[in-house]
RNA sequence: GGCGAGGUAGCUCAGCUGGCUAGAGCGCAGCACUCAUAAUGCUGAGGUCGGGGGUUCGAGCCCCCCCCUCGCUACCA
């Protein structure tokens, strides 16, 4: 009787195109682990689908001038054809912005409020009318009630500790514009996590230790422990699914309810095409729940969205969370922004005919456990030392052999000798251990099995030394049939890590592909009399040219590509961010800058007084990574700044520059410091800060204008 | 800053609840072989396990301090 299994792999988000750290992030693990299971004859569903909503969207629509939906449009269709190319046996690969995505997320939210699950929260929100928008806690300062402090936080007094609500504050203002926020009533949908607590206790710290991986385990760990609180479901935007109820106009579901639905949305869809019901898949207790994701993903799968299933009440709970670490290219971090990235749809077009290739060595350097390293200089090796020298190799030696010494038939075996037998049980060994390996998520030690069947075809050849007996038909038959049938298992087990190489093999063998896993247990797949196929090398070698052209080509900054700055761009955090607060420091670059704002009148401008000062001192900010306190000369006085510039200057390197001040900027206190005033910066190219300062020195205080 | 995960041979990584001379693949050196994409097989040289203390008969694995990397989170007008 056949397991069911739902595989998911994190949706991306289409706001960019795919690279190699997606890949082995949460897709070609995913592949691997779903390929098994189909080879075992496990009934299995693989999903995913592009994540289209979120503020990130707009905001990309906005600055190239175009729509959302054109948007995700265009990234939707390279991302599924990358897909499509690469191999990612995806049963459905769908999008959010599909009907049936709606009406399911719908339909869920609709029954979580129906069970009371939520608590409804009408409360009156600020909200800033220059900024049209309702404000994050954070973005509200105001007197704190208790102490006094005039520049406690809406949620939270920095100088006497104490937790606020932002209506507790005495003359509220926007930290957005400045302006005095006006309370406007709003009503949002809160999920309180609090009360799943005891069950996350029960279901993850006791049941999963041993299970889960470390790093995802932990990290669930600490978060439940911390303590969780409400969590809105709801946000005011106009880009996604709008909240199913009356009086939520304007309002759409927040993006961590509705992207991990659109696992289920895109189940819906598939077994609507493929004659199947859904709910096997999603509610029967026997069926075992997996997301692939990469480590930045880890909680939001592990806790929020099944306590939102938790909540609903009919839904199974992910059997395991098998989170990756980070991939990094060349010594450096993936970054979009810097087009430090191996594209997915670039490599296709580049090195056609080898998704194998790929697939060997982001499935031999998996970050399974720790981050991990991709460089060409490997890739080259991997491929010529490993895939060519000792997989392909091995193959083609009985490609050759049997066509001299058989005519291309497959030879009876003869007597056994002691060593054929030893190398025959050993070959019968590996199904079970690749396959417990893979079911372990230990991908990078399967695939290194694999490798060790070709290395006991090769040493099987060396010791036997066919070429060396040719008076001995019989023996070299034995030694054939063998050698096939190492091949044969191959063909087998290979199969989920590559799969087009397999396909090569059983081309070779006549065999039909439809072979289980199980039948590698025996070493007789390939039958006496089959007329071998002739293949063509598996695998060419690859040479230095064509590698280092790869690293010229990563080195050219030739910014032709969109803003992102996450290296894991799935089911995206850069979009929760948008969505709460409204930091778009974001790099620019050719293709996307920031359209011009609307008119000002010069009397608007001469309220600025933007002067040049010099940087008399400079220090970190204690109990803050991005914080510089910068003490100025700014001609009329020596004053505090304190800047969100740490990550981009050292103090001592900055001290005696000549900067620009926005200097009658209304004083605002950071982390405990009075800042009188703003540094102007502007991003590079390379998403590096860059003060502005005179081509000449001038004067301290000199005014620009 | 808080929390989580890591820092092991030139490179990429294993090392379970502490226990014999710390492992693998690649690279490197030597030897053998020639059916094979100069491929393969055998042998070998490489590590004071991030640094410093401590617990223990015994620590890469446990405890304390420090340094570095990545993620989450806070800070960024």
């Amino acid at each position: 009787m056949p397991k069911r299994y739902t595989v998911t792999s994190a949706l991306p988000y289409a706001n960019g195109p795919l690279h190699i750290g997606h890949i082995a992030g949460a897709y070609l693990p995913a592949d691997i682990f779903v390929r098994y299971l189909r080879l075992r004859g496990e009934d299995v569903v693989y999903v995913c689908g592009s994540d289209e909503y979120g503020a990130a969207i707009t905001i990309k629509a906005k600055k190239e001038g175009t729509t959302p939906k054109a948007i995700i449009d265009k990234y939707h269709n390279i991302m599924k054809s990358a897909f499509e190319r690469f191999g990612i046996a995806f049963d459905i690969y769908h999008r959010t912005s599909e009907q049936i995505h709606t009406e399911t997320s719908q339909a869920i939210f609709l029954r979580l409020h129906e069970k009371g699950e939520f608590e409804v929260l009408e409360s009156k929100q600020y909200f800033d009318e220059v900024a049209t928008q309702f404000l994050a806690d954070r973005y509200i300062m105001g007197t704190c009630p208790k102490c006094g402090n005039e520049n406690a936080y809406g949620d939270q007094c920095e100088k006497c500790g104490s937790s606020l609500s932002p209506t507790d504050l005495i003359n509220p203002r926007s930290t957005l514009s400045g302006s005095k926020p006006v309370l406007k009533k709003t009503k949002h949908w809160y999920l309180p996590m609090n009360k799943y607590e005891d069950w996350l206790k029960e279901w993850i710290v006791k049941e999963k230790q041993n299970t889960w991986k470390t790093n995802v385990y932990g990290q669930c760990k600490s978060w439940i422990e911390g303590g969780l609180q409400a969590r809105s479901m709801t946000r005011d935007l106009d880009w996604g699914i709008p909240v199913p109820l009356e009086g939520a106009e304007g309002k759409v579901l927040y993006v961590w309810l509705d992207a991990p639905i659109g696992y289920i949305s895109a189940t819906r869809e598939w077994a609507k095409q493929n004659g199947k019901n859904w709910e096997d898949y999603w509610k029967s207790p026997d069926t075992e729940l997996y997301h692939f994701v990469g480590k930045d993903n880890i909680v939001f799968h592990c806790i929020i969205f099944p306590i939102i299933l938790k909540a609903h009440g009919a839904f199974i709970l992910p059997t395991n969370v098998p989170a990756n670490e980070f991939l990094n290219l060349e010594g450096d971090k993936l970054s979009t922004s810097r087009n430090w990235a191996v594209w997915l749809h670039e490599y296709l077009d580049e090195f056609p005919d080898k998704q194998d290739v790929l697939r060997y060595v982001l499935g031999s350097i998996l970050p399974e456990t720790k981050d991990s390293e991709f460089t060409w200089k490997d890739y080259q090796a991997r491929n010529n030392n490993e895939l060519v020298a000792i997989f392909g190799n091995f193959v083609n030696r009985p490609n050759n052999l049997i066509f001299k010494y058989n005519n291309g038939i497959v030879p009876p075996l003869g007597e056994l000798t002691e060593y054929d037998k030893s190398v025959l049980a050993e070959l019968i060994t590996y199904p079970d251990k690749i396959g417990d390996l893979i079911k372990n998520f230990r991908f990078r030690d399967a695939l290194a099995e694999v490798m060790n069947v070709a290395r006991l075809g090769n040493k099987y050849l060396a010791d036997t030394e066919p070429w060396k007996i040719k008076d001995n038909p019989e023996r070299v038959g034995t030694i054939m049939n063998i050698s096939l049938q190492i091949i044969g298992n191959l063909s087998i087990l290979s199969k989920p890590f590559l799969p087009r190489t397999a396909e090569k093999l059983e081309k070779m063998l006549s065999l039909d592909g439809k072979a289980s896993w199980d039948e590698a247990k025996k070493a007789d797949l390939v039958k006496v009399g089959t007329t071998i196929t002739k293949i063509e090398l598996l695998f060419e070698k690859i040479e230095d040219d064509v590698i280092e052209k790869q690293i010229q080509k990563l080195t050219i900054n030739n910014k032709q590509l969109p803003i992102n700055n996450n290296q894991e761009t799935t089911i995206s955090n850069n979009i929760k961010q948008s969505q709460t607060t409204n930091n778009q420091q974001q790099p620019t670059n050719n293709q996307s800058v920031v359209p011009q704002k609307e008119l000002i009148n010069y009397d608007d401008f001469s309220k600025l007084d933007i002067r040049i000062a010099t940087i008399l001192a400079a220090e970190k900010v204690a109990k803050a990574d991005k914080l510089l306190k910068l003490t100025l000369d700014t001609g009329i006085d020596t004053r505090i700044v304190v800047s969100g510039i740490a990550e981009h200057f050292k103090p001592e390197e900055i001290i005696g520059k000549q900067i620009t001040l926005l200097a009658n900027l209304a004083p605002r206190v950071i982390r405990g410091i009075e800042s009188k005033g703003m540094i102007l910066t502007a991003l590079d190219g390379n998403g590096k800060l860059r003060f502005l300062h005179p081509s000449e020195a001038v004067m301290n205080g000199a005014t620009v204008s």
